[in-house]
DNA sequence: TATTGTTATACTCTATAACTATA
DNA sequence: TATAGTTATAGAGTATAACAATA
């Protein structure tokens, strides 16, 4: 039994719960909505076995091919210690190469494999068809890129 | 040895890194800022030693005094299993009180304590600074409505 | 049977310190 | 001395399963 008769009902309306001290918070629906972004992208993505941190990887490795994995590692906000497994991971799966540079014996430089490669063109593809669905939820490229100068305007100072 | 003379450089103008396959991404951006924001938030809250989800608890809790622990919980996107642990760490510190409703007493109802509230005086006025921060930062409250709309039209749907 | 709170556990992320090999 | 990569480790945060008490 949920309640009694509408006219005396313990629990009146059932007072509805207020969330507002958080829902109106700016930093809070940033969250939330990262949260659920990541999600999508994780079940978009999980027939690659690609999270997030692997593909942001694996493109940066792709547009700048011979980084040393600091490089990388930085570029993200990754600390090259944490990175290392992340490296480990994409290259016992095939995807990505370590090459020792002839000038800087101490580094690694990281390349993309033919699989990887090849790979990544799937995840591109996958990538700016996840995007197309944002920027339509968004109301257009206008949108998008109003989203976007808001968030770097929160960011870029300090 | 950074490099040799100007005119033959092993390493030319430093070939600049690309970033544009990840920081031209939503979700990427998204991510980035929620981040940064939460990382300020726990700079100007270290001193009240609260973090974000502690703030939020405790916020929910003040505008909805008696809420199950499972209402609040599900409020803010937290398995009622890892909510145990931060209950009982506000509950240690003072901050928040489990009473055992007489109608069901399966669930305990959550109050701020009266240091709880006037803790939670605090943190609302130092909420209410970062927020205006922020939305200096944004450029506006108008900017910040717009921010808000988008991040909700990102989530509404799904 | 279902719900609420709880415990235990595991997995991911993140942060720090210390080591090695090279520069 | 400093840098790049690595290892080990510890702390959050999050997810699931199972249990006790109660509805």
């Amino acid at each position: 039994m949920e309640q009694a008769s509408p006219a005396l009902r313990t629990k009146p309306t059932r007072q509805r719960f207020d969330d507002r001290a958080v829902s109106e918070i700016i930093g809070y629906q940033l969250r939330r909505a990262q949260i659920q972004i990541f999600q999508e992208f994780m079940a978009r993505f999980a027939s690659f076995d690609m999270r997030p941190s692997e593909y942001s990887v694996m493109a940066l490795i792709a547009s700048n091919p011979g980084s040393k994995q600091i490089a990388i590692a930085e570029a993200l906000g990754i600390k090259r210690a944490n990175f290392v497994a992340l490296i480990n991971t994409l290259e016992a799966r095939g995807l990505v190469e370590r090459r020792q540079p002839a000038n800087d014996r101490r580094s690694h430089a990281l390349f993309l494999t033919s699989i990887g490669i090849s790979l990544m063109e799937k995840l591109d593809a996958a990538q700016a068809e996840f995007e197309a669905d944002c920027i339509a939820r968004l109301g257009g490229t206008a949108e998008r890129d109003q989203l976007m100068e808001l968030l770097s305007r929160l960011t870029d100072q300090r």
